[in-house]
DNA sequence: ATGAAAGCGCTAACAG
DNA sequence: CTGTTAGCGCTTTCAT
């Protein structure tokens, strides 16, 4: 079907040489004379010859290609974080599988295999589903995950630092002495957990009582917007009337966009009668209105850190003894509209 | 540095066969009693056999990976087209093989160097500046643009129909009895200038004068969000005391947004004083408030046309004739709130 | 129904 | 400095 393309073969032939000749001048390696080489380049310009990754893969057992398994690309953060690696891999020689698992593990399951069968060098993994049994088979793959899932042993992690940013925003909303409510989704990734825990630890501390009735806990799964939900409107008219004003700490940017919709929708303002606070710093808490106070994620230094680990494991040459590694990257408060 | 992983060899040696009869069960082709079937298959598992695509590649000439060439990941508009492509393609047995451009000619170049190296069996490229040198050296590989650039022929493009959604956009202006203005970015894709034409051919047709003055670009070439533009706020001080209300036409949603912003933030109402329409149908014209009324693309239709296009091109047995073929999708205004 | 063997394009070990 | 050659894992033709 495709033209058949031209081979080292061919330049060898067309510039009276070897192909071992060829090969050490495309490769630069060994030894050869700058005249011979001159002569080579010339021929290959020529003739347009385009190496054969399948031939050096099957020789050297090298792709020079990453996975990376993402839960959905059209969430910005993860969009980010997936552009910023793929950047990184490039400029390093290495092309990058985008696999969006959609957090289905069957899904999940068969982007591995297609990802071991292309032999990647290596794999990024952002916040899945991924347990032992699965990546076992492979183990030998370098691998760094981002907000891993509890569920493997010996991984190196990159993460925010999510049990903090879950601390900083409940501290904030004791400090303005507001009525403490988490707004969460049904996806229970790590670092969700760990956001949730923050919450409870410190409203524990407080001396709250009965906190598990202050965590609301949605229906949605998808990570897109959704303009509207009703039990968001049902918590809003439950709570209008409250003495005391709300502070809702939505899980991620996402679910305060739509607290602050529904709070304006039956009259509240925000933040004067309902404070909110979100989590991820994506567009979502710059584009609403009144903006998002948020933790923000320093996106860029946990895509560095990932990339460059990654990068690191594959090209150094010892069997590396695989360990558990943690890495947090500090969040940070930013203080936007949607609180005092 | 890898385990040494087991091949077909291994499987034959196993399974007390040969090499040929293991992959004609592999394949499902050929013919075997289906109780060499069984053993072999058995195994297989127990063995953990996994395909090696360099080989398969080496023989077959085929990748089962196709490349796509996209502009920013992070713009809304791609991610969905591209998550969907992929999605599609991954159904289908394809890889894909994901190619952040930045919209720069050195990297698109460079990327394109990448996938022929790696033997893609199809690309997609979206929105860029490729011109005909540059993809000519590898003509082979079934291609379909999304927005394309006017610079190839014989290409196989789908689009959406964007002279039309601008002559929507514009007559919409010009029904409300508005002052019409053009605001657009430095990028000059086809879509845009199509966008553009339209907006010309309108006002002529209307017997507007002078159109070009009402045609303001501005010195973004991003498709990332800013959340303030000099230029922009000058042009709203200029038009301030309008004696006729504005009708802007924002080239996509992110300048109606930032369009919006800057006239809120003098005091101006939208859509009171000031109208304001969209295009691309993003997160952007959802999220904004007042929310945009924009021309939606519809970028499912979009995708399906083009992945299934491709992936026709790729699977044709016969050596297609290139030829021009055009294929337009078309758009639809969806009227929100920042017009009357 | 199965096996033997050629060959895809490349790299590297060895020979000169 | 350069050439010859084996072999990576697989598919496929040709035998049997």
């Amino acid at each position: 079907m495709l033209n058949k393309s031209i081979s080292i073969k061919d330049i060898a032939r067309a510039s009276g040489v070897s192909v071992a000749t060829v090969s050490r001048i495309i490769n630069n390696n060994g030894r050869f004379s700058i005249k011979t080489k001159k002569k080579v380049e010339s021929i290959i310009d020529q003739l347009g010859y385009e190496k054969n990754k399948f031939a050096v893969g099957l020789r050297s057992n090298q792709s020079k290609t990453v996975g990376i398994l993402v839960p959905d690309i059209t969430n910005p953060f993860y969009a980010t974080v997936v552009k910023k690696s793929e950047q990184l891999f490039f400029k390093k020689g290495y092309a990058t599988i985008i696999c969006n698992t959609e957090r289905s593990i069957d899904r999940e399951n068969a982007y591995l295999k297609n990802l071991f069968e292309n032999r990647v060098d290596g794999l990024m993994v952002i916040s899945s589903n991924i347990n032992q049994s699965q990546m076992t088979s492979n183990i030998s793959v370098p691998t760094v995950f981002i907000d891993k899932n509890p569920n493997i042993t010996n991984a190196t992690v990159v993460s925010s630092n999510h049990y903090e940013g879950g601390r900083l925003a409940t501290e904030l909303l004791i400090k303005n002495n507001l009525s403490p409510y988490l707004l969460m989704t049904r996806t229970k990734s790590s670092s969700t957990l760990s956001r949730i825990q923050a919450f409870k630890d410190v409203l524990k501390k407080r001396g709250f009582k009965n906190i598990n009735s202050r965590i609301v806990s949605l229906d949605i799964t998808s990570d897109h917007f959704l303009s509207h939900d009703d039990q968001l409107d049902n918590f809003m008219k439950k709570n209008e009337n409250s003495p005391q004003p709300l502070g809702i700490f939505g899980i991620n940017d996402n679910i305060a966009y739509m607290a602050i919709q529904a709070a304006k929708k039956i009259g509240l303002s925000v933040p004067g009668q309902i404070n909110v606070i979100g989590f991820d710093g994506t567009l979502y808490s710059e584009l609403s209105s009144p903006k998002i106070t948020t933790i923000v994620q320093n996106t860029d230094a946990i895509t560095k850190k990932a990339s460059n680990k990654l990068i690191e494991k594959m090209t150094s040459q010892k069997q590396v003894i695989p360990s558990e590694e943690t890495i947090e990257i500090p969040v940070s408060l930013v203080m936007k509209e949607s609180t005092i």
